[in-house]
DNA sequence: TTGTATGCGTTATCAA
DNA sequence: TTGATAACGCATACAA
């Protein structure tokens, strides 16, 4: 049997209400007592169990993240630097991984939410039901989100149009002027680094044409390789390309283009989006946006300590983050 | 207030102990009651607590990992694998980063352990102390180690030693004998690495050179690129190298290869480990070691399953995976 | 300053 | 087939 607090009570001769004041450290504890029960804790390795405590306090201790996949680059770093900042505490965290299907999102919010499993919720970069994230907030339940924006409560993202901008204006100063632009089909990111391509190529009085655009699904290496064939299927007159759907699709593009004896950066240049570890070690080496992203998980679970601890009000509230182009050999 | 046990017997005229056996679908009860109960349930939308749940029966329905970092790709695929076979259970997984510091893990072992805060443990290549070892073997709490091995416990790995003969000996049947080899410094993994390269070269009747070996410490690019010029210093005849350090120290070498003129694979052949995603993408292409990591990972939940419940005994067992050899242009 | 009593939500044992 | 009761480990209001 693991040792309790009844165990340590019975040992100094005190009441299991004493030791649980002296653990909680209460302030009207004689110094005397203080130091028997401690001594006795010690000595049994008396550790608290922590589902007791969660059952009176009504608290669980623990921090859900939920993301659709956690093996991808994006969700990993998040959840690096969301564990960097919670290491000062005795929060744990719980993942929950929806596997890209929507109906496993509903069903485990609701759990995450009836079961108590958790006291507060980040969510990464997913889409939550207006009316599921309504009954959070109507019960209190402390939600920060990752990229997606949601009203009623804070998220903490990049900001895409800059980053968008900041790329297209790269090309734009090395005399490139006919940017190809592959890109996710759908989400908000999406649509913002399309705005900074387009406001960046506004600026400097360059047309749009929506034949340099390509749309994609999934952000893998496989869409990387056909989306250069499709773009220059599309526009055969195309002296760049910005790939706004990640460095992983964009080392397709760079891998197809090598098929096809199209020289990077002579030719075409590219650049990617996320600052992957693997960038520079392509051929040419991947230029690129780099997102503070672990820092940005970091900053999520302050905020979300916030809302837990009642300090920061739970309301619409956008925390941005810089991008930062990061040049190496692919334009 | 949520909904409890009780306000659903309220609601249906029974006691909580009746709601109780409903929900755990106990045999002997009425049609007539449990339909009663079941619509209450729905009606009222209540949803188990499972804290209260967890008190009782001394199960948490967590699963906890252990690992240095995430953030890195054995770690991210083996949760991968991971979080696949989870799908059918109702269990979560808690993550435990020690950050690369032996006082964490102690720390984290110990709450994990004292405050029930899992009901099994996955640890990644992680060196566990015995003594706390078999603290958890004494109460039987159920771990299973991937790819570290101790006394006592299931271990899932892969055949490093036939991992390391296969490089070897690709390199020799394409005549070549001279045959470097940059490996971890420590380990068991390396070690056995080091004796499959051994022993091809033993099969092959070619003497060992200790001069062709180089230790590193940190599997990454630079220590690649450094080993490459340590190599050449240490033994000027070289005309193979097998990177046991794994894909991305071997791009290293790739890249360092590149900036002093010699070619891959004409001038020195090259061999990784791991094959990871990118090693298609270096050129020339990185032939490679590879392991299903995924597969393991979701081999290792299954064995904790097995403990958990009992059909598998506690105790050592080394489950195994076979290495593949994957031909590309390095060598 | 410490002990007594009670309750958190659930399940298990026993009796009815 | 169901009800009454106790128990899991802990924290808290109140009494002493």
């Amino acid at each position: 049997m693991r040792v309790t607090i009844k165990d340590i009570a019975k040992r100094v001769g005190v009441t299991p209400a004493t030791v649980s004041m002296v653990i909680n450290s209460s302030p009207k504890i004689s110094q005397k007592t203080k130091e028997l029960v401690l001594a006795a804790i010690k000595d049994m390795n008396y550790h608290p169990n922590y589902i007791g405590r969660s059952l009176v306090k009504g608290k669980t201790n623990n921090i859900a993240v939920v993301a659709s996949f956690f093996a991808s680059l994006f969700a990993l770093e998040s959840v690096r630097g969301i564990e960097a900042s919670l290491r000062n505490t005795t929060y744990n965290l719980i993942l929950y991984s929806t596997r890209g299907l929507e109906e496993n999102e509903r069903d485990m919010m609701q759990r995450l939410f009836y079961e108590r499993r958790a006291d507060g919720i980040i969510v990464i970069s997913l889409r939550m039901d207006k009316d599921i994230f309504e009954e959070f907030k109507k019960e209190g339940v402390p939600i920060v989100f990752l990229e997606e924006v949601i009203e009623g409560a804070p998220t903490v993202k990049f900001k895409n149009i800059k980053g968008g901008y900041m790329a297209t204006e790269h090309f734009i100063k090395n005399k490139r002027k006919k940017i190809g632009l592959i890109i996710g089909e759908s989400g908000l990111n999406a649509e913002e680094r399309l705005k900074g391509y387009k406001d960046a190529l506004n600026d400097y009085g360059i047309p749009f044409d929506e034949n340099k655009i390509v749309r994609v699904r999934n952000y893998n290496f496989e869409e990387g390789e056909k989306c250069l064939k499709t773009l220059l299927k599309k526009s055969h007159d195309v002296d760049a390309i910005f790939c706004a759907a990640g460095d992983v699709t964009a080392i397709g593009v760079l891998d197809q283009a090598k098929k096809l004896g199209i020289k990077v950066p002579q030719d075409i240049g590219v650049i990617g989006y996320d600052d992957i570890y693997i960038a520079n070690l392509t051929s040419p080496g991947l230029t690129t946006i780099r997102q503070p992203i672990a820092q940005m998980g970091m900053q999520t679970f302050d905020v979300l300590m916030g809302m837990i601890d009642g300090t920061t009000p739970y309301e619409s509230k956008i925390i941005s983050f810089e991008p930062e182009l990061i040049i190496r050999e692919s334009v």
